[in-house]
DNA sequence: AATGAATGAGGATTCATTCAT
DNA sequence: TATGAATGAATCCTCATTCAT
């Protein structure tokens, strides 16, 4: 990825802010936050490190960025293909998700990071800005799932906001580093290996079920 | 917490490494792992940092083992509570596990470290000794779940890794920091606050009713 | 103060130039010159930040030229006063230079930047027209003092220096930054505080009596 | 100068605490002080970067400790050697602060920092220990001043303050960088051209004249 | 003539870790 | 065993200047 342009018209800079968000993204992949420097994002990008902080006036800005992307996108894509799916049963819906965010990898990465890292650097407005985006796509998405699920009214979002925590927490036992990966392919330790899109689906599954059969 | 003697006995030095990790845990709060410093925790302790060395030979050792004894804590406890217990219902099991985290905030703040840094630094040796007192406490644990709950065979296990998952991403969701907190105190926003220990509470009683043998 | 248009005639363009001397002047205040970046300049201008390269190479030229301007136009309007004052005493004529200079708030605050930085920074041929300026401005300015103070011959010059060195020195005592203002003004460090006006005035009195001619 | 020993003694570390502050005063020079970088300090003084750090919290910390040694040894040397004077005449008086000034160039190239740059970086608390000790020995310098020289009460700290300012002003127009040095040596500029000690030394016997004359 | 995106050298500061005492 | 002074790599960010448009 080398730019060597410059962007002078609107869409142009739009363009590469979004091709800066990307970037960053991928060279996230499952290392630390800190360990992913604003350098390494710039050379990547065939950008100085100053062009940078042309788009993003922080690192934490434009890791919250990146997420704010992935995030809205998925949602959106969820949202659309419930509604193809129409009424469906606990397993499809939790197959659907469970796929959805196995082919994001990115934003399955960066989702960690926004309690661990970004919310405690950023600044007021840009929180605003960000939760709200969260809130408005989640309510949205929610009605989806309300609409093809059979569930209490309110519990779309709690679904929704379970899966998110899920998906954190599921991530990071899934996808070890290889150091890692090489000590937990012992037989003895194969309890503890897990598949991220399996356990997330059957997990689903189980969860809306769970929260279906409350209604009788 | 000042120790100032020499540990020179054997049991001395056990005690003190103890002193060590508490602190340390303790210390790390919700804040960010690197945030935390050796000097501070030093500090903490009333020793100097390089004693820290004669105890651990890095942070990350520090902390994990920070985080095993924790778990292993945990483990026991939780085994002992669901063996009093006896057969029991979802409702009641998410209770009890639930409580039993939501007392130990250092564990739950600890817990999401694992993947996101120590795993990220640590040696084969140590690691795989982490990895194997998880699976045998996990192992030991999951057959009192399977003891107290309908399940079918296996999902002890699974019921328990999923536990540790929701905890990772529900702690993570359900306290941030003061200026996020702020921001999320917004009637609009409302929807996006969660209390820890209810909502693991729901959540798994959720997930233990659709995971149940159907009782036919 | 904002520019648009294109400064297509000589005259013009000299408008402009003095129009960004005056906004690089008045930008800096009593601020370090570190932190007058070049895009503040700019964007006070309502130009970009190319532009101000169009006018001139470097911002230590910016800055002289700045200075240069000031100064001139002080050296000028002083000998004029001074004129129309004829014979004078000590007393008036401190007076009338603290009051000229006290007035002139820009100059003030540009002229420790000429040995601070604008020295060291320039190339020789703008060093040699600045200085070159300087001395005729001073030399003329000087005949008119000795003209009305009873003055040894060339004393006209060293006095019209001293009080150069006097305003560098005592600006930078009599208004510090709003922070040290405010350590200042306990009672105990009274005795450190000045008044620029005051102090200038009663040092050039009794400097000019000390210099002057024992009239016997 | 190069350290390698470790300072564990509280003497010690004193030493090198003025070690370093002697080492920070000569690589200043007459150079900005933007250009002295703690890396420069550090390599000159055989340590490591961070090792200037358990010294001195930030750079300005550093340097204004600098000049407080300094200034607190020129108070403390001048009130000695006037002291020794005892009751003496104008030009003495000039000849004398003068002479001991010239012999401090490290105190003179540090004076001008401290309106400038080190002013505008630090904290409440040094600002004010800074300033108690900048009032105690200036009062106390002034009272032997007002000792030797014919003055009226209170003339004593307000000649030592016009003699601080005099100083700040008259070492920067008196030791120009080289290339400026290089410019000044025409003959048509010659006017422009001062010895630091022979022109502080006068101006400061004419001021005191001045000073004193009003006496009558 | 004017723009402003891009540059990239540079600098202060932090902190895990080492090692002389 | 304990100390804590010393290390030095590592990183974010700034800003004067350039140059393609």
């Amino acid at each position: 990825m080398v730019m060597r342009l410059r962007a002078r018209k609107e869409e142009d800079k739009l363009a590469r802010r979004e091709a800066i968000l990307e970037v960053a993204a991928r060279s996230l992949g499952r290392r630390q936050y800190a360990r992913v420097t604003m350098a390494e994002i710039a050379e990547r990008c065939g950008l100085a490190k100053g062009t940078l902080y042309l788009y993003f006036s922080t690192k934490e800005e434009l890791f919250i960025a990146a997420l704010e992307l992935e995030l809205a996108s998925w949602f959106d894509a969820l949202a659309e293909e419930l509604l193809k799916l129409g009424r469906t049963d606990p397993h499809t819906f939790g197959d659907v998700v469970a796929k959805s965010l196995a082919s994001r990898e990115t934003l399955v990465d960066l989702l960690p990071l926004l309690h661990t890292v970004l919310e405690q650097n950023i600044d007021t407005d840009t929180a605003l800005r960000f939760k709200r985006m969260l809130r408005d796509k989640l309510v949205a998405c929610a009605a989806v799932v309300e609409h093809v699920l059979p569930l209490h009214g309110g519990d779309g979002v709690r679904l929704l906001l379970r899966t998110h925590a899920m998906v954190v927490g599921l991530r990071q036992m899934s996808d070890p580093p290889p150091a890692i990966a090489e000590v937990l392919a012992r037989p003895e330790l194969h309890p503890l290996q897990l598949d991220f899109e399996r356990e997330l689906s059957d997990t689903l599954t189980d969860l809306v079920r769970g929260m279906m059969k409350t209604e009788e």
